[in-house]
This record gives structure tokens, sequence and C-alpha cells, in this order.
DNA sequence: GCCAACGTTGGC
DNA sequence: GCCAACGTTGGC
């Protein structure tokens, strides 16, 4: 979806076989998603796909509203569908390059990172020939739709709300998996039950 | 290991 | 269509 349905090179190639599924990631800038979980304890996330090419209403109609989150090409947001999402996690679905771009939708984690097949798959539009079954570069997590929002939260709402600042969506806008936290979440919610 | 050229995302 | 940000590639 956003990456989902975007072919998209933006390499890997080199980065991503030498960043082994053991990396620990106990360092840099991303550290806080893949630090250990307390018992129990659920983690947010924000996903974007553009609506023309597979939008919230689509995953509401997909078999279970469930769908792969196929078509990531970019490390850091392959590390956050490999190592960072969980069971149960929740997602906000993000409509990107869209008119007004913004979050529409709650999805849930229901299955964990495994590999992308559409990497392996010559036909598709996210081939990638450097990515085989044996040694997976790129992974991929299922998502089910929990429930729409009651109204699109608008990135230039999120933009000009000064507690939503540090917002991962709107430090690195070029990446389309990233850590939301717990009081953004929150707040995103609260914002979507304000007409 | 540096760095310039290039490609991609995505907002505007 | 333009631009900012930034990751990758390849020459050296």
């Amino acid at each position: 979806m956003a990456a989902k349905k975007r072919p998209a090179r933006t390499g890997g190639k080199a980065t991503a076989k030498s960043a082994p599924k053991s990396a620990p990631y106990s360092e840099g800038k991303w550290a806080e998603a893949f630090a250990p979980r307390a018992a129990g304890e659920r983690r947010y996330w924000l996903a974007k796909s553009e609506p023309e090419t597979f939008s919230f209403d689509d995953l509401l109609s997909a078999k279970d509203r469930t769908t792969c989150w196929d078509g990531v090409r970019n490390t850091a947001a392959r590390n956050f569908l490999r190592d960072g999402m969980k069971l149960g996690d929740q997602v906000f679905f993000y409509h990107s390059m869209a008119q007004p771009s913004g979050v529409v939708g709650i999805c849930e984690v229901v299955r964990e990172g495994y590999p992308d097949a559409s990497a392996f798959d010559r036909k598709s539009a996210y081939f990638d020939p450097d990515s085989v079954p044996e040694t997976p570069m790129w992974y991929m997590v299922d998502v089910r739709a929990v429930r729409a929002l009651p109204r699109l939260v608008s990135l230039a709402e999120i933009k000009a709300e000064k507690k939503l600042a540090k917002m991962a969506l709107v430090r690195v806008s070029r990446l389309s998996v990233v850590p939301v936290t717990s009081a953004e979440w929150d707040l995103v919610i609260r914002m979507a039950e304000r007409p």
C-alpha cells in the first residue's frame, strides 16, 4: 500500500543484506520502536497507502477485512514490519498522495512479519531479484481493519497541533511505516472525534 | 571511506 | 510540476 502498491526500488540492495534479522536496533533513532516490551504492552504504528491504489474502504471490503502489507521497499520501514510490529499492535491507516492526506482508520496486526512474496514474483511490480526465499530481503505483516475514524484527520491538522510536532510522520515524511507513541495515538483519535 | 550523482517519497 | 529529504550507487 503506499508502499504497498507503489513500484519503488529505494534500494535495499546492499543495506538489507548488511542488516541481519538478528540486528538488535538497541541504538539509533528508532531504538524505542524495538525496545523490549512490558508484559502485554501494545504499541502503535502508522502505515501509508495511496487511496487510488488501496484505500481504507478497500480494506473494509477485503476478505476478513484483512490484507498483507506488501511492497514496502525501504529498509527502515522493513525493520518496523519485520521486527517491530507485534500481534495486537494498532495501526493508523493513512492516505498519502491524497486530497487531503490524513489518517482515516484503525487496523490491527493479525500476523507478524514474514517474507514479502511479491519480491519473489517476477510479474509483480515489486519484484526484486536480490530478494530470494532463502534469504528474504523484504517483509510484510497482515493487518485487519478495526474501524474507520469518525472523520479524516488531515496532515495539515496534525502539523498544526504542537503536541504532535514530534510525530515520526511529520519528522520523516518519506517513510511509509512509522511508529506512533501512545500519547500521539490518543490525541489523533480525540481529534477525529471532534467535528 | 568519502562524496557527488541519482532515484524515490510525498507534500504542496 | 517543483522541491526537500534522504537512501543508494559507484568512482576514486
